[in-house]
DNA sequence: TTATTATTTAGACTATAGTCTATGACTTCA
DNA sequence: TGAAGTCATAGACTATAGTCTAAATAATAA
């Protein structure tokens, strides 16, 4: 089954709005960028913005959504045979890595204040799927090698070391240009996987 | 030096206006309030609004202000000689139960969403003020009496302590209704302090 | 092929946060 | 005591996100 013109034109447009609306914000920070301006630089309408996305917001979160290629890339990358402590600092320094030079502060701010609206999805549990995925997969494995005990639910902890995640994002996001993300976060989830080892490792 | 007639009524306005919005909010939600109707409904008008706080959230800021007084109140109930960890566990206990029937979820979003706009002064860093200080004199303490090593900063663990409320916080109010915040904060903290005591004190 | 329906887009319109300026009334100081 | 300055307030105005309606045209059915 092909795509009909106008499918194909609606793509078109879309992608015109989404690159227009990214440069913009990329030059002129969010906030200085109007919906009316990215509508005419892009040769579009608001009925189009509106149509392809929710909001102003909307286009980071599509933005956003390639975080999950990269987390699934990424993941490839760690050897199997590492310690779980050691998978997951690893994937913090990656993912940090990644959302500082990739995607960077504005949009991640947009992402967190975003995620703050009240609604009936709740955003990061869409939009972060792969994250709970992979961080589930580790822990389950850990506790089939005997790393942790049989108790730990991989549910739970991958809810709280994702929560690290956020906690240091979000101080990243409003503490300013003195915060060093990497490092910040490095030395947090340390603490808290030594917390986590110490309650549920069979020592 | 007595307070001129004028001082005496902008300070009217002023407290008419707040206690309008916040039985504003508190009727129809943060969202569903605007500063024309807060402005009608006490008899003021846009300049004096604005005159008064610097923008809607701004309303927020001032009462959540009042967590100081709090902070200060609750830290003289906590025994002196407790153990650090027993000690910030009941702090946050204190705090979260606060926070959540006290203050209650949308004032919350207001001030998580307002820490995350771009500014200058770094808006934690001042209104927290008073969550630093105590944090800093707790561990300081288990310094000094030998629960932790020398080498522990107070000042860093004091913002990793923090930044520990401010995920779970965040969860909170961005997971919506199924977060049980008393229970989810009391078991991250614990396992995070878990993690400090087996890294910083002397076994 | 023609008629009907659905989709995409244009752009006028609405809602509302925040700005700006004028006014009048207190305060200060000669 | 009165002139000059300052402060608090009123409310019109601006900026801009988002809604709504209609028009144009592609897709589908008869």
């Amino acid at each position: 089954m092909t795509k009909g013109i106008r499918q194909v034109q609606a793509e078109k447009t879309k992608q015109r709005i989404f690159k227009t609306a990214l440069e913009l914000f990329q030059k002129k920070g969010f906030d200085h960028v109007t919906v009316d301006e990215i509508v005419k630089k892009s040769n579009s309408s608001k009925g189009a913005f509106y149509g392809h996305f929710d909001s102003k917001y909307g286009i980071f979160l599509e933005k956003f959504k390639e975080i999950d290629t990269f987390y699934e890339n990424f993941a490839h990358t760690i050897p199997e045979d590492a310690s779980l402590k050691e998978k997951i600092l690893t994937l913090f320094q990656g993912q940090m890595n990644y959302l500082e030079h990739e995607l960077g502060k504005d949009l991640m701010r947009s992402v967190y204040t975003n995620g703050l609206i009240e609604s009936e999805d709740h955003f990061f549990a869409n939009t972060e799927r792969s994250i709970y995925k992979i961080l589930n997969n580790y822990i389950k494995k850990a506790i089939e090698q005997g790393e942790l005990v049989e108790e730990a639910s991989p549910e739970r902890l991958a809810m709280l070391i994702s929560r690290c995640m956020r906690g240091n994002l979000y101080d990243w996001i409003a503490f300013g240009k003195d915060f060093n993300l990497q490092e910040e976060s490095s030395q947090f989830i340390e603490l808290f996987m030594e917390g986590i080892l110490s309650r549920y490792s069979k020592k």
